[in-house]
RNA sequence: CGGGAAGUAGCUCAGCUUGGUAGAGCGCUUGGUUUGGGACCAAGAUGCCGCGGGUUCAAAUCCUGUCUUCCCGACCA
């Protein structure tokens, strides 16, 4: 990819609205622009890197069995009513009318449309069970956005959602997820705890948060600081200093950004919402539910958050917008698309080919954050070009076919 | 929704107190000189001063209403 086609709008200044490093970064580098609170553009460079967090969620996902669906955003009022949360949910739900004055609301999540289409295609334990997601753009009406991309009113989303038999079926898959997520964030390089939370008005009985550590985060962790004991501060009245309730350690706290969710939803929502099947023992039974969600635009700030230095990122080799950044100086152009050319066969190659200076390219290449750097300079027409490696802080003058050996290692 | 702050060029902001008809830096265009960490010189282009109403001979400036954005709080998959 050319850098002089691949539209990043780089500022110079950085608005003064942004408060986190990660908001700060992602409008300074061109990743994202505000088009109203809490509603932004992705720009390509952004979109590229969600497409890759969005990619691995799927990878992960699909091993437990789940497949993929496209839900509608767009959702009646009338399964809200049976739901009975077209009340509950309150201003949160984004609501308007037809041309025929006919009630919608934009989907906050997909319980009720997703509840509707099983429920009329599985009445059998023998279809029993099942699981399907969506990655989708999700709307809420938040009280406050604010962070950019970290509490929008139109995000994108993840949501997953189970059907079972019994409760031990739902277990079974649970933990399925469970290890999925723990997969997901592992290979986006996240520290993270899994921790006990309150389920909020999403109903059901039992939930877990997994939560990346960062001071910015909006929820405060309760932790044990030698054991796997976590809760969520608004169900947990332990202070810092206490014992642990499992005996091991003692209790400490950790500010976190809530990144995924999964819930054992139970009945609730096939109760309500008349979602039932025939079980072995004849038996008309409601479907036992799971609903699991993962917030896909907060990751990519939370990725930030945790990959960045100075408000510099560099972005974990799983989800960075690409391999290698050609930056050739002066008129070495030629002989940078040489190199690129060449590297692009193995290589997701980004190349500064456009006419600035080299403070500028440096300045905006740092914004861009590919760990790997090949500057094609001074020494370019002996064929020596400096490799530069962001995360190891190292620069070595090298030959090609050694720069090549570097990035095999 | 309560409290605070702010809306002036693409971006960051000055001008408002004391009304006189629009500014700076960066960016952009053209020419030249430069060329390894946001260059320099010269010449340009760019504004419903958020929007409406009022006061006034005259409003970016004063009064008023309204919209928008940000911060703090309460809410929350």
């Amino acid at each position: 990819m050319k850098q002089s086609k691949f539209f990043i709008p780089t500022l110079r200044e950085t608005p003064k609205d942004a408060q986190i490093a990660s908001h700060r970064i992602l409008l300074k580098g061109g990743y994202i622009k505000q088009v109203a609170a809490g509603i932004y553009d992705y720009l390509p460079l952004a979109y590229k890197i969600i497409k890759k967090i969005e990619n691995i969620v799927r990878e992960e996902i699909n091993k437990t069995e789940a497949v993929e669906v496209l839900m509608p955003a767009l959702q009646p009022k009338d399964l809200w009513v049976e739901s009975g949360r077209w009340e509950k949910y309150g201003k949160e739900l984004m609501r308007l009318e037809d041309r025929n004055e006919r009630s919608f609301c934009l989907g906050p999540t997909h319980e009720e449309v997703i509840t509707a289409m099983v429920r009329d295609y599985v009445n059998s334990y023998k279809k029993l069970s099942i699981g399907l997601y969506q990655i989708q753009t999700k709307f809420r009406d938040e009280f406050r956005p604010r962070f950019g991309l970290m509490r929008g009113r139109e995000f994108l989303m993840f949501d997953l959602y189970t059907f079972h038999k019994d409760e031990e079926d739902l277990d079974v898959w649970y933990k399925k997820v469970r290890e999925a997520y723990k997969r997901i964030l592992e290979r986006l390089s996240l520290d993270y705890r899994i921790i006990g939370a309150g389920s909020g008005n999403i109903g059901g009985n039992a939930s877990e948060e997994f939560m990346v550590l960062c001071d910015i985060g909006e929820d405060t962790i309760v932790y044990s600081d030698s054991s796997s004991f976590a809760l969520n501060q608004e169900i947990c009245d332990l202070k810092e200093g206490d014992p642990s309730p499992d005996g091991k350690g003692v209790i400490k706290y950790a500010k976190g950004i809530e990144v995924g969710h999964i819930f054992k939803l139970g009945t609730t929502y096939s109760e309500l919402m008349k979602a039932t099947f025939i079980d072995q023992d004849q038996q008309t039974k409601p479907i036992v539910m799971g609903c699991y969600g993962i917030g896909i635009s907060r990751l990519l700030m939370a990725i930030l958050e945790q990959h960045s230095t100075d408000e510099k990122p560099i972005w974990p080799k799983e989800v960075t917008p690409f391999d290698l950044h050609i930056i050739p100086l002066g008129d070495n152009l030629e002989q940078g698309l040489k190199v690129y050319e060449k590297l692009s066969k193995e290589y997701d190659c980004l190349i500064d080919d456009r006419d600035e200076r080299a403070g500028v390219k440096f300045q905006d290449a740092d914004l861009i954050g590919v760990r790997y750097r090949i500057v094609v300079g001074r020494k370019a027409s002996e064929g020596i070009y400096e490799f530069q490696d962001l995360l190891k802080g190292e620069k070595k003058e090298l030959k090609l076919a050694e720069i090549e050996k570097e990035l095999k290692k």
